[in-house]
DNA sequence: GCCAACGTTGGC
DNA sequence: GCCAACGTTGGC
């Protein structure tokens, strides 16, 4: 079992909006970095589901992993956004996962709040300057901050 | 809205 | 292969 954290700015795709489907598609990554993770998640695994660029940015709740990484779809349609004209079928170059939820938090543990908790001074997302949106989280700080910040 | 940090692109 | 220029992320 591993775990994850995975960013996303509610405008765009919020807890919430998991909570309405139950199974969302987790699309649109276009870092190599970011891609990898995704790669390398399996079924069952769970992530943080963390909240960009809001107003109150912060871990909103948690997913696990349903379907492990296939193809991401958005990377073929070419009126989208995500549309990469150097992708294939045949060679596909970005990945998507399916994600279910879990919980959704009462309320978000905000980013200040972690930054400013010394046990988790060396996880990922705490570092100065740092942006990838797809990141490993470790067992032991996954379980602190459960245990620590319960909702 | 600003801007630091980072990733990517492309000229050489 | 280096590195400047540019674009993006994301906190503040």
């Amino acid at each position: 079992m591993h775990y994850w954290l995975l960013k996303s700015e509610p405008d765009a795709y919020s807890i919430d909006d998991l909570k309405r489907q139950e199974v969302g598609t987790w699309d649109g990554v276009r870092n190599y970095m970011a891609r990898n993770n995704l790669r390398a998640m399996k079924k069952g695994d769970l992530l943080f589901f963390y909240h960009s660029s809001t107003t109150v940015i912060g871990i909103a709740g948690i997913a696990e992993v349903e379907r492990e990484a296939y193809p991401d779809p958005s990377q073929f349609k070419k009126a989208g956004k995500y549309y990469d004209a150097k992708a294939t079928k045949a060679k596909p170059i970005w990945s998507a996962i399916d994600v279910r939820f879990k919980k959704k938090f009462k309320e978000a543990i905000t980013l200040a709040v972690l930054k400013n908790d010394p046990v988790l001074a060396d996880m990922i997302l705490t570092q100065k300057g740092s942006r990838l949106s797809v990141q490993p989280v470790t067992e032991s700080h996954f379980k602190h901050i459960l245990k620590t910040y319960k909702v």
